[in-house]
DNA sequence: ATGCCGCACCACGTGCGA
């Protein structure tokens, strides 16, 4: 089984990049993120065409996430239920059925955090760090249930210094302080496997490169994009890379997919 | 020490991303 997460950075923008790559690099599960479109306008004949079933959590404008898949599934959370401002849409979650399997499996855009005014900036943060919380609190129980569980998105963290180009610059960054980064590592406190360091420790994996200051030439990038496996999937893990292949066409994402193989 | 570019939208400027 091959899954792949993508910031796909507008859906309409983008649709003859994603047909291209669905159609050569064969994923069985996408994980989409920003959308950027409303849930009645996701391009869903193009999907369809191509085989798959399609769960979507649309929002004018900004953000959205999407979960393109060849197995039929149920949808199972849209939002993160304990996350009162639920206003920005960032979370699906779907049970796949196969007959051979099951497990959950979830589109995530977390918050970034980010702002140039440092007052709205802290308010971003804190909201960040309650976002988590909320993710986490949605989790256990699924966890408690043994049913394997998939995490795949952008999570707007990076975790260490083999994680961004120049850490320097990502020094105080809502994307990289110590307190975002422990909302991430808790990942792996209650189980989750990060499936790209598991079976590359030392290389930088990195899944998003700005538009400007020709940041992908000099691979100036960041790892933000992670899939993560509860143990029954991570011990069938087989590979995950990050396929460039996407941010290399004409009229790129700024992210590109991040790909795994499961032995299923 | 900074969004340098690109996306969407009541749109030809502004908000937002990371």
């Amino acid at each position: 089984m091959k899954i792949a997460t993508y910031n796909i950075n507008s859906i309409k923008a983008r649709c003859a990049n994603l047909c291209e790559w669905l159609k050569t690099a064969q994923p069985d599960i996408v994980f989409l993120q920003e959308i950027k479109c409303e849930t009645e306008n996701f391009l869903y004949l193009e999907c369809e065409s191509l085989g798959y079933h399609v769960a979507v959590l649309g929002q004018k404008g900004y953000n959205g996430v999407a979960i393109l898949s060849k197995f039929n599934f149920e949808i199972t959370s849209k939002n993160l239920p304990n996350f009162t401002e639920n206003t920005e849409a960032r979370y699906i979650e779907i049970l796949v059925k196969h007959p051979q399997f099951e497990f959950y499996a979830a589109s995530i855009y977390a918050p970034n955090g980010c702002h140039t005014d440092s007052k709205i900036q802290n308010i971003k943060l804190q909201n960040k760090l309650h976002w988590f919380d909320c993710l986490y609190q949605h989790l256990l129980p699924l966890l408690a249930s043994n049913t394997p569980i998939l995490l795949a998105g952008d999570f707007n963290v990076m975790m260490s210094e083999l994680d961004v180009f120049d850490e320097n610059r990502f020094k105080g960054s809502p994307l990289y302080i110590k307190e975002v980064r422990n909302k991430l590592k808790a990942l792996s406190f209650i189980g989750f496997h990060d499936a790209f360091r598991i079976l590359h420790p030392s290389e930088e994996g990195f899944t998003f490169w700005d538009y400007s200051a020709n940041s992908f030439v000099t691979n100036s990038g960041l790892r933000i994009d992670y899939i993560w496996l509860s143990a029954l999937l991570a011990e069938k893990l087989k590979e995950c890379f990050v396929d460039k292949s996407l941010r290399s066409m004409n009229k790129p994402s700024d992210h590109t997919a991040l790909v795994a193989e499961l032995d299923m």
